[in-house]
DNA sequence: CGAGCTCA
DNA sequence: TGAGCTCGG
């Protein structure tokens, strides 16, 4: 999942707070609906659902997540993935093993009463399958949020739209965005602001990457960054053993990246995964204009076929017309 | 994850 | 932007 580039990007990110990051906001669907299914669970580990057993934990998230955004001026256009690429397979094939390995786990775990470690796996069993995708979309129309279904990798239709200039930045926690040449990647994009990390509750604030501060800072080209990740390993490429960062930069500095690059095991073309991040499949027509929500709709679909309290609902949907600064606008209710 | 409550 | 808790479907 993503790109283990997190340690030359660490100096380059800025913390704007919410003000500085209003706009328009290309999400990574993928990214966000995962964090919500792995996120939004009991303590024993299982997710939301309604009475037949659907999951919607997914759909909770997205209701209140997006009235947050809406608040503080960012309008959110969520960017779907489409078809991955045949060189991500081996990792798509991973990812399934561990999920799999780990819903065993949550299962074994429940049987000792381990509430903890079931809660844990449970959250590493996350799937983000067809049912997810099609009822995020689902509410997101109903919302009047725009979303945009990628011919192949989200991450790369983000990052051409903000590159046309259509969104000012991409949503994702992984860094590929700014392979594929988002001019800004913003992170920890949520509004608890906090996050356990070994046992102790740490502050999470929204963070920013503008790609020509990286890049002047490490003094590399995109080509280049893209280089580094490959050495590193990528979703696309299992990278050179023994070459981590900073080694990875030296090498690309050098100019020895045809050299190196061959110790990976693996067999994919150098070029053509570069290629690939330089200058990937997008779709060039879209619409991403939002509009108001259709409260029937949403609460059709959340309390009628999902079973969500009405209350929560609306008091989620009131949301959506009040934007900072402005009157709440309760016409449509 | 995020809402909403309680205690501070 | 307080910390800590429970609950949501």
């Amino acid at each position: 999942m993503g790109v283990a580039l997190r340690p030359l990007l660490a100096e380059y990110k800025e913390t704007p707070g919410w003000e500085g990051l209003g706009g328009v906001a290309a999400v990574d669907a993928f990214n966000a609906l995962y964090q919500f299914l792995s996120g939004i669970r009991q303590a024993d580990g299982a997710p939301l659902m309604d009475g037949e057993g659907r999951i919607t934990s997914h759909l909770s998230g997205l209701l209140f997540r997006n009235a947050n955004l809406i608040e503080k001026n960012i309008t959110p256009v969520y960017v779907f993935d489409g078809k991955p690429p045949a060189f991500k397979s081996s990792t798509l094939a991973k990812r399934r093993e561990v999920r799999e390995h780990a819903a065993d786990s949550w299962e074994k775990a429940l049987k000792e009463g381990d509430e903890e470690s079931a809660r844990k796996y449970a959250m590493a069993s996350s799937k983000v399958d067809a049912f997810v995708i099609d009822s995020a979309k689902e509410l997101l129309s109903a919302l009047g949020i725009a979303w945009v279904q990628a011919p192949e990798e989200g991450e790369a239709q983000s990052s051409y739209m903000a590159q046309q200039g259509d969104v000012t930045y991409a949503v994702s926690q992984d860094y590929d965005s700014l392979l594929f040449g988002a001019p800004e990647l913003v992170r920890n994009i949520t509004v608890s602001g906090k996050k356990r990390f070994r046992g102790k509750v740490l502050s999470v604030y929204p963070e920013r990457l503008n790609l020509e501060a990286v890049l002047t800072g490490l003094s590399l080209t995109r080509e280049e960054l893209v280089q580094t990740a490959l050495l590193i390993g990528t979703d696309y490429n299992s990278g050179v053993p023994g070459v981590g960062p900073k080694t990875a930069v030296k090498i690309v500095r050098e100019g020895t990246f045809y050299d190196r690059i061959g110790e990976s095991e693996n067999a994919a073309d150098p070029d053509q995964l570069i290629h690939y991040f330089l200058d990937p499949p997008v779709e060039t027509s879209y619409n991403i204009e939002n509009r108001s929500p259709d409260p029937d709709r949403v609460i059709d679909l959340l309390c009628g076929k999902h079973g969500f309290t009405q209350e929560r609902v609306e008091a989620g949907l009131e949301r959506f017309g009040a934007k900072k600064g402005q009157a709440t606008l309760d016409a449509w209710f």
